[in-house]
RNA sequence: GGCCCCUUGGCGAAACCGGUAUACGCAGCAGACUUAAAAUCUGCUUCUCGUAAGGGAGUGCGGGUUCGAGUCCCGCAGGGGCCA
């Protein structure tokens, strides 16, 4: 019965059967397994899957499945991040709804989804766009306000005037923003925020228990918090002409609050300054047209800190001074200058042009003092250094010895620094604090596609947050988006209500929140998602946190970041009881495919072109006009760059089954794979092999279930001890998503009962005891081919209704081994010899050997080492 | 510029705690089967000297530690990521 397997007949049989028979719906509350939670992280709705949701979801399937025969409760689900802007473009260019367009989207990603066969508990499925999803969230929002962890403030935003929307500044690459492209403008506008700076020790503490995470991830996430310890120093300001610009400072009698990491400099401050949106600045420019100029040139840069980092250095001298802490009777000059940042610190800074580069740069350009007070430790009393640091072009930012710094004198860094803060803090000049790269999480947006944020602005009672027993708060569906803005803004009757409070007229808050907020518990709704509450305490306790994560490495800082965050304040606010919301994160590598251009320089896409190999070369043609395309540089698939390859064909072509396995051999799950035709038809020959292998010749099997055979030969040993090391080595492989590891050892574990003679009852039963074997490591990788041959062989049982086969110990280990024997680390020889046979037999009988006595040649043995099971070198 | 990571055959890669480098796959070559092709099966495939037996070199480059280094340490080069 040698017939080819039939994917396209195959997978949906069993996908059916699958369901049926309830396989992947998660156990209750009550179930008696071990619970294990692992999510992959939920696709937005575009409308089609792409190959990475393929890799994503297939790694994530393997460990789910494997999981499950492995005796846990696994809780698998899937859902929708469906709330953003491509819906909005989508009905501003197609005149579509959001809505109907991204419950179509869902729709059809859920079918293409169901075809890869992935082990899901559909019953648990929801889109964050669902009013049953963000009217708990507008709930969690209220519990939030309520314990003090949100707050409205001004802000300066970055505003993306094509997208008409308030952008994070994680969402601005390279002064554009992240979706339309366009040069993000400053703006300063009322938001929302939550008040992530507030825990930002608390999220980075919490990076040190995160074992199960890439490191890689961790680095990113403390750098991004960029906790930096230094001091506030506060400088007398003198020559302030009124009490106006006197009340603008941030602290009375008029002084000038500065923050630095490096107090240790102070004695070789040259100047002061200010950002152009520092207050102080702002009310000096009331009455000069002059910086007024000077400050709309600054915004002219953009708000990144690249943009402003890289744009030339420029300053406006105040007129104003400010006196020196340490030094009596120095007074330094106050600057408003384009890199100082409002955002980060207090706004204001000292500059010390000696050992800071930007201080530098900008110190040459207006021709102000350098004073060094830092020297290399190998350069201390050395006179040149200092001719040597001004006559170039870069600060010395390194450690050293404090010199022409009075009582610092002689301190390496960090002791002046210490030194510097306490003299400060005796003079009442300054304290020691602790400053925080990582603002505050704006999360308005001026959207229609998104939750609603649930409060109430009324001109007599203020902000209003609204009743728990209205929520959830809807989004209108009558609206339209023939007009740049906010639909819900225009909308004539939806914002028109009364004050909750004093019953007049008010108005709703028409923001809705930035999407990353939807993505920040969908983790904790899935454990309830039919709640009427945001979580139920009981399931969260059972389920949380979620075992493995897995997604992309993109979403390093942003989503997983905020979701850290969210998970805290749903703790303080008694939605969750855990601080960590995912215990073990995966980051898997991208897809990635070569690129073609034709002759005028146009990307062509794979699926048009035709490969073939002339004089050793790959040559590339077009296939309709046959015209040379060239092939390009490997690069991540790209509807932009056209290098894409459609999921949907390649299920059509080969079955679901090739592509999963495709994805899991070769490469390292958390790194890039090329996707290549060869390596397609590579797959899929395996797919037709194993089928072939569980088949063709069933004569040469035992039947099933006939009792194992009194003794063995040596080879019917030697492949049994090969099928239960791989099945063993296959389980660790997988637990730790190493699938391309466990691949070889199915490739392995095929090659060898393909040699394999043994034709008596033994070996028969030896052969079937591998090929099941086999066949059950291929089940969480290729679901529904393993099924199939599953079921050639016999079995009445489905292999996601059995358990994972235990590996006999006993054939784990081998009697003998087979060890190298070096001569001056070199290797010369090996020997096969028992497994626990003792030092000097291992010595004698590598001495022994032809080859060794030949390396040796007569010189005298000075040492020999011997390590049991590895090796023997032999020191002459 | 700073921080972090990577570099192993023609290619993707493996090598667990410092112990036989290149498992497994892809591509390629040779052969079997076939009228022929596809499919399938068998063998070869790090480089180099040699007809062979056998020898030598070899994990980006240069050093070091060690009986022994792809693995640890120092320096350099190239590539990538994040933050600037």
């Amino acid at each position: 019965m040698s017939t080819r397997y039939n994917a396209r007949t195959a997978e949906p049989k069993w996908q059916k059967i699958w369901e049926e028979r309830g396989d992947f719906l998660t156990g209750g509350a009550d179930d008696p397994r071990p619970k294990y939670y692992v999510l992959e992280m939920f696709p937005y709705p575009s409308g089609r899957i792409h190959m990475g949701h393929v890799r994503n979801y297939t790694i994530g399937d393997a460990i789910a499945r494997y999981r499950k025969a492995r005796g846990f409760n696994v809780l698998h689900p899937m859902g929708w991040d469906a709330f953003g802007m491509p819906a909005e473009n989508a009905a501003m260019e197609k005149g579509v709804h959001p809505k109907g367009w991204t419950y179509d989207n869902i729709a059809a990603m859920r079918a293409q989804l169901k075809s890869i066969g992935l082990a899901i508990d559909w019953s648990r499925e929801f889109a964050t766009c669902d009013p049953e999803y963000y009217g708990q969230e507008q709930a969690l929002f209220l519990d939030m306000l309520e314990a003090g962890l949100v707050t409205r403030k001004k802000s300066m935003v970055n505003w993306d005037p094509v997208d008409n929307t308030v952008l994070a500044n994680e969402q601005v690459i390279e002064g554009r923003g992240w979706r339309s492209g366009a040069i993000v403008e400053r703006r300063e506008l009322t938001q929302w925020f939550l008040k992530i700076s507030d825990l930002a020790d608390e999220l980075l503490d919490g990076l040190d228990t995160l074992t199960r995470w890439p490191e890689k991830v961790r680095i990113m996430q403390r750098n991004w918090i960029g906790r930096s310890e230094g001091a506030r120093v506060f400088f007398p300001i003198e020559g302030l002409k009124n009490s106006a610009e006197q009340g603008a400072q941030s602290r009375s009698d008029a002084q000038l609050e500065v923050f630095t990491t490096r107090p240790d400099t102070l004695f070789g401050a040259s100047f002061c300054a200010l950002s152009p949106h520092h207050p102080l600045t702002q009310a000096l420019a009331k009455d000069n047209p002059a910086l007024q100029d000077f400050i709309r040139k600054c915004d002219q840069i953009g708000t990144s800190e690249e943009a402003i980092e890289t744009a030339e250095k420029m300053g406006f001298d105040t007129g104003l001074k400010a006196r020196h802490p340490f030094i009596e009777g120095k007074t330094l000059p106050v600057y408003v200058a384009n890199f100082v940042l409002m955002e980060y610190g207090t706004g204001a800074i000292f500059a010390c042009p000696a050992h800071d580069q930007r201080d530098f740069d900008f110190a040459k350009k207006y021709g102000l003092p350098i004073i060094p007070v830092v020297t290399p430790k190998d350069r201390a009393g050395d006179a040149s250094w200092t001719d040597e640091l001004l006559a170039g072009k870069e600060a010395f930012t390194g450690d050293g010895v404090a010199v022409n710094s009075d009582f610092l004198n002689g301190l390496d860094v960090t002791a002046a620094k210490r030194a510097a803060i306490e003299k400060l803090e005796a003079l009442g000049l300054g304290e020691g604090t602790v400053n925080y790269r990582l603002r505050d999480w704006g999360i308005s947006r001026q959207r229609y596609w998104g939750c609603p944020i649930p409060v109430i602005h009324c001109a007599k009672c203020g902000t209003v947050p609204v009743p728990r027993d209205q929520l959830p708060v809807t989004l209108p569906d009558d609206v339209t988006f023939d007009r740049p803005g906010n639909p819900l803004d225009r909308h004539p009757t939806w914002k028109h209500v009364a004050c909750p409070q004093c019953g007049g007229e008010a108005a709703r808050e028409t923001d809705t929140f930035d999407t990353f907020v939807d993505s920040s518990w969908y983790y904790a709704r899935f454990t309830a998602p039919r709640a009427a509450t945001p979580t139920v305490k009981e399931e969260v306790a059972h389920w949380l946190p979620v075992d493995q994560y897995i997604g992309g490495i993109e979403h390093a800082i942003l989503h997983l970041l905020y979701a850290r965050f969210f998970n805290r304040a749903m703790r303080k606010t008694g939605h969750v009881a855990i601080d960590e919301p995912f215990e073990g994160l995966f980051t898997q590598g991208m897809v990635n495919h070569e690129t073609y251009r034709d002759a005028a320089g146009r990307w062509v896409a794979p699926s048009d072109i035709a490969i073939e190999t002339v004089d050793g070369k790959r040559v590339a043609r077009r296939l309709d006009d046959g015209s040379p395309v060239t092939i390009g540089s490997v690069e991540k698939m790209s509807k932009s760059k056209k290098n894409t390859v459609d999921p949907e064909d390649i299920i059509a072509k080969y079955g679901a089954d090739t592509a999963r396995w495709f994805m899991l051999s070769d490469s390292p799950a958390d790194r890039d794979v090329q996707w290549t035709d060869q390596g397609a038809e590579g797959a899929w020959r395996f797919t037709q092999r194993l089928w072939r292998m569980a088949t063709e010749k069933p004569e040469e099997l035992s039947p099933l279930g006939a009792p194992p055979p009194a003794s063995f030969t040596e080879d019917e040993l030697a492949l049994r001890r090969l099928a239960h090391q791989a099945l063993a080595a296959a389980g660790e492989d997988i637990e730790h998503l190493r699938f391309n590891r466990a691949v070889a050892r199915v490739y392995e574990l095929a090659n060898a009962i393909s040699a394999f003679g043994g034709a008596d009852e033994a070996g028969k039963w030896v052969r079937r005891e591998a090929l099941e074997i086999l066949i059950q490591i291929v089940g969480p990788m290729m679901p529904h081919l393993a099924e199939e041959c599953w079921e050639a062989l016999g079995h009445k049982t489905p292999l996601s209704g059995s358990e994972w086969p235990v590996a006999d110990k006993a054939l784990l280990v081998e009697d003998s081994v087979t060890i190298a024997v070096q001569v001056n680390g070199k290797r010369r020889d090996e020997l096969t010899i028992a497994r626990d046979a003792d030092k000097e037999t291992v010595e004698r009988a590598a001495l022994a050997l032809d080859k060794v006595e030949k390396a040796i040649d007569g010189k005298p043995v000075r040492k020999i080492i011997v390590v049991p099971g590895k090796i023997v070198n032999i020191v002459v």
